[in-house]
DNA sequence: TCTTTCATTGCAAAATTTGCAATATAAAAT
DNA sequence: ATTTTATATTGCAAATTTTGCAATGAAAGA
């Protein structure tokens, strides 16, 4: 019979119509999916989805499946929320670092959610830079961190993906210099740039210079990524910014879009240390995470699908 | 997250109330039940029913899982169904060996809903007595019988219960004798007894006369359970048949019912062999029964219940 | 008090699931 | 035309989970 859980792997896939994408959503392997993908279809005896190397394509039966997922899984929502699934019980605190950014777009949805699950448990919200977030995990008593995946994973720590979506190269719109001309056309070492300090947006800037062969000028080195946006703005330099950074800024009209930089995604992620991963306040927000990402997700399906087109 | 499996199984739980007699029907061990329902309960954060030895009682919060159970698997019978899940390819013949009263109370919502499945299997009913069913199924080429059940279940088959009902003693209305008194006050082996040939009623009768300690005067040995239902009627003696056979009878108002027997209930299953469970054909019977059987059941719930009162 | 009935747990065997690495194959890029 | 990239699938061994038996415990009935 089926599990709802692998109800909901495939409506992730229906999602982003790509299998690899997928499981590295849903936190398993490749060719795990494709095994639930297998299942599935034995226990339904039809066909779900055509997978060819060019993408998924759900079938009718598979659309079927769908909407029967999306109830079944509505209905389960609802039910868990008559269950009134509050666990009193637990109480103290649990301590969250993140960025500025994360902050407005991540927390109040999971807080509130949080909140009518298990309205004892108190919550301690530190917003900075996110290059340091997941060193922050380790070293201090922080339980968890919204931070973007670096390319490997540490394999003490345990995530729940919550967005992807690309970086995006900004210039000043102030008249200090106009970049409206293609980029590619001269030399970005020549152009200040307002460069992260560290962490993966500074290893995803270092890629990307190094691919073109031409190191950055680089202005000013910035602390958290809503700063970069600023000093771009006041005509500091050209910088490289998550996509939703820019999107969320104040700022967001003093600068241009020059254009996305290719291959570069952020993975921003909820992660903890699988070690505390056990304890029940830690486990009760990351089973709610992995229940409240999906919501988070759509942008990034709609991103993928603009990129590839 | 829930496996539908598991939501199937809480609701049969839901109708008797009986772990042990619950985890029967679903064909495991009491003991993986009970596992089952700490899954449940951990996945949910809360106690569904309260498991006393006085019986199972479903909690408010059970009730709604209940509820959601319900629900999801009807949806799921309704994708089942929408998917016009009909394996065209699938194509020969099944033959199944029953009782006449068998014939008449499964094989029609079986085929009907086969058909839809299979259109172009092949189903040859073969009618008989019940007791050399199980033999058949090892003999000749039958694919399914729909028998009892012994008491020691033969692990080369597989089987789906479909219902389960008390084991009854009748006797004529005919002048032959008077049985209105007590049966317990008079000796037994005095009165003609139709007995079963042999197989599980066979077993169960002897069981009966054993408990006695009182050998019965056996009339008539007979082969069939609806010949010993006409016979009785007809006056040739008492008997012993299960209540199902009695019900449907068309002599059924020359006999009376003198009472059930205590401890000697039928189970009722369509079993096939093991080995041949793998096969397409087999196995889509096979699941098509798991599905459908607990709509045979809703009768076993209410006499357990008459019988525990 | 003794027996019966029922649900739960330790434990070891059995079954299933998982991810890695290898394979295969189509599209894209050169 | 050939190489490279991206993607899905399978063999296989390891890890995890599930299962049933037998033992335990605990309440109800005789």
């Amino acid at each position: 019979m089926i599990d709802l859980k692998d109800a909901a792997t495939f409506l992730r896939l229906c999602e982003t119509a790509n299998l690899t994408r997928t499981a590295a959503l849903c936190n398993v392997s490749p060719s795990t999916l494709s095994r639930t993908l297998n299942k599935l279809e034995g226990i339904l005896h039809t066909k779900l989805c055509l997978r060819e190397k060019k993408g998924v394509f759900i079938t009718e039966a598979g659309h079927k499946f769908e909407s029967f997922a999306r109830k079944a899984l509505n209905e389960y929502a609802e039910l868990e929320a008559s269950l009134n699934n509050t666990v009193q019980s637990i109480s103290g605190i649990v301590k969250i670092y993140c960025s500025v950014t994360a902050s407005y777009l991540f927390i109040p949805r999971l807080l509130n959610e949080l909140h009518l699950i298990a309205p004892n448990l108190e919550i301690k919200l530190e917003t900075g830079d996110p290059a340091e977030a997941l060193d922050k995990l380790e070293g201090e008593d922080i339980d968890f961190v919204i931070s973007a995946l670096p390319n490997e994973i540490p394999d003490n720590i345990k995530y729940v993906d919550l967005v992807t979506f690309p970086l995006i190269l900004i210039s000043p719109k102030k008249p200090l210099f106009s970049c409206e001309t293609d980029l590619n056309s001269f030399d970005l070492s020549e152009v200040p740039f307002v460069m992260p300090e560290k962490g993966q947006l500074r290893n995803e800037v270092d890629k990307f210079f190094h691919s073109l062969e031409s190191p950055p000028h680089i202005y000013s080195e910035v602390a958290g990524h809503e700063a970069i946006v600023s000093l771009t703005a006041l005509g500091f330099g050209i910088s490289v910014v998550p996509r939703l950074v820019y999107d969320i800024s104040p700022f967001k009209n003093d600068v241009y879009v020059v254009k996305e930089l290719p291959w570069s995604n952020f993975r921003v992620a909820l992660c903890c240390l699988k070690n505390r991963a056990k304890l029940r306040s830690v486990k009760i927000i990351h089973d709610l995470a992995l229940r409240v990402a999906p919501s988070f997700t759509p942008d990034l399906t709609r991103r993928r699908t603009d990129l590839s087109s």
